[in-house]
DNA sequence: TGTTAGCACTTAAATATCTGGAGTGCTAAA
DNA sequence: TTTAGCACTCCAGATATTTAAGTGCTAACA
């Protein structure tokens, strides 16, 4: 849906009921508007411009005769008009705290899960509101250092180390008989051929032996490199989100149906995970507010996220996630400070 | 407090109130009573039982001309009564359940996160309270194999991976200049010494070992070795919960303050562990009833919870946590069945 | 033509009032 | 010791009543 033209007037007007609204969860009335924005018309005045907003889409009321509230499109019009100043200026409160967080988060810069839970725990400490990370996704990381571990029968775990210390495990079948021995040759023979490569082009790379062995060569061998393949590819599941008990005391899910969502949500993570990959994609903080989400479930919320990166490549993802009623000013300056603050950390 | 004696009728009185109210959570009558769980007596006998009841502090009436609701002294008086029948008899509903369930379980038995996460939210999707599992604690476990993997200056992760294929890892501080090399070769002799020992044991060695080589030899070695002591020691901090969705639909946490707390008890886990190792010292199923909480923040709630072993060496614990209003019955049968599952499971 | 003052009207939320019913406690008789 | 009977209590739900906020509309005004 395009913009429509909204005079000046009309412009502060509709920032003015959202603004309000989002400082406290009432309908909104013209006389309030008028006072509390110093706007030198009356209220009647205010009131024509407020039924316009109506038929335009951008306000609706409860019922006749309440004050009004804004709709979804009336906060991304909100959204879009205050988003430059957001993203340029930021508090001083808000400055002082990104310096202190940054000096915090390098401390723990070789510890990504210490890293990425105090982000969210920051985040959503901040701002009462779900903090969540994506963890940088093993696919954009290379390969520091696998081992296989004979573990019973004829399982293997294999303990895969990306470039960013972050440890991930995986139990693999092998074949009955097979000794820690011929696993650490193996492990060798990986390690050294592969430290320091991206998993998709190791991947790749054994996809062309397995062939070349399947047509010409040892079945065997076929089937450990094949083994090592499964054991280099993780599904993204790892997935921080902190702040449930905050998010509690918002006036937004006071009521028990709401929470449930909520907990839903939390619990059926692969969704939130499906999108913050899809916004990982992106180059820049990404807002979506209610129906503009494409998922069904996160429809009654609101999403803040921005990538975060090591020099210009793209890892992860962090974000809140709050009502649509949210402080989108104070949001979208948060979240970019933080991606910004993770980025320089891992770049460094 | 020591029980006082009640002749059996007053007992069958109470225990209908009890089973009465964990039904449906509502203050109860005398009449109810007696129509509902056929006493021959007239309602007013009932009434007069009850009183005594409540001067005995078993009942209480929200109001004078209620009916009357149980304390917690009368859900220990309930539990203790039906806990041999609980334990010893199992529904067929339940039985066939738990059939199927060993099979699941069975066919998990090398991936430990799966084996309790799958346990955890079975416990849940039954019961409908929140199910909770605290992983083998390491230190009760052997050494299966350890690696030394050099990561970034002076850094060096140590992946360890215990007899239950459990895998952990730790970023330790070594000293710069320290090599792939060395540590392979510190690996090697870990493993070799120590494979299959237990955690604690090694670390004793490892101690004296200290002893000896600071008085006498190496302080580079004494350094290495103190490391390695560092490398395998991890306190407790494997929770599971499961549930958190499900318990918001009792009627118990209908009210968003007794939401919040739960939260906040999911949050703050290292409470639910402390209680929980305590527990796993214990060697049957252990039921704490509101008031009877060590701590504070769980005296609104009630749980099941059973050390589940491996051989009689007890290695963790499963848990149910739900409202005191519980229906200790199932609840009881449930845990008691899941924990001797896991037992078998993780004794073949 | 846009703005304002004024007023009737609407609605939810708060408050007060009433009523029925569930359940008790007590007493006196069996 | 149990029972029948009855007065009494208190909540919950239904029904009015009031209050206050806020609108929409009209007619006058700049």
């Amino acid at each position: 849906m395009k913009d429509i033209m909204l005079d000046e007037r009309t412009k502060r007007v509709l920032c003015a009921v959202v603004e309000s609204y989002i400082e406290k969860p009432e309908p909104v009335g013209s006389r309030y508007i008028m006072k509390k924005y110093g706007f030198d018309v009356c209220s009647a005045t205010i009131r024509n411009i407020m039924s316009d907003l109506e038929d335009e889409g951008f306000l609706f009321q409860p019922h006749t005769s309440a004050g009004r509230m804004p709709t979804d499109r009336a906060y991304r019009f909100y959204v879009n008009y205050i988003f430059q100043e957001s993203i340029r200026s930021q508090s001083e409160e808000i400055k002082r705290y990104i310096e202190s967080l940054t000096k915090r988060l390098r401390k723990l810069r070789n510890d990504m899960n210490s890293l990425f839970l105090e982000t969210t725990q920051s985040l959503s400490q901040f701002t009462k509101y779900l903090g969540l990370a994506l963890l940088p996704e093993t696919d954009k990381t290379t390969l520091h250092r696998v081992d296989f571990i004979k573990f019973r029968d004829d399982l293997v775990i294999a303990v895969v180390v990306n470039d960013k210390g972050i440890v991930k495990n995986k139990i693999i079948k092998a074949y009955p008989g097979i000794t820690q021995q011929e696993l650490n040759s193996l492990a060798d023979f990986v390690n050294s051929k592969y430290q320091g490569k991206a998993f998709e082009e190791i991947r790749e790379d054994l996809f062309t032996r397995i062939k070349r062995e399947k047509i010409f060569w040892d079945k065997l061998i076929s089937k450990i490199l094949k083994m090592c393949q499964q054991a280099l590819y993780f599904s993204r599941e790892d997935l921080y989100i902190s702040g449930l008990y905050n998010i509690m005391h918002l006036p937004d899910f006071s009521d028990i149906e709401k929470l449930r969502e909520i907990a839903k949500t939390i619990q059926d993570r692969h969704i939130l995970i499906k999108l913050f990959e899809s916004i990982s994609e992106e180059d820049e903080i990404k807002i979506i507010i209610g129906d503009e989400n494409p998922f069904e479930e996160l429809r009654n919320l609101s999403i803040i996220a921005s990538p975060y990166k090591e020099k210009d490549k793209s890892l992860g993802v962090i974000a809140l996630v709050g009502p649509k009623r949210m402080d989108y000013q104070r949001a979208i300056m948060l979240v970019n400070a933080f991606a910004k603050s993770l980025t320089e950390t891992l770049s460094e």
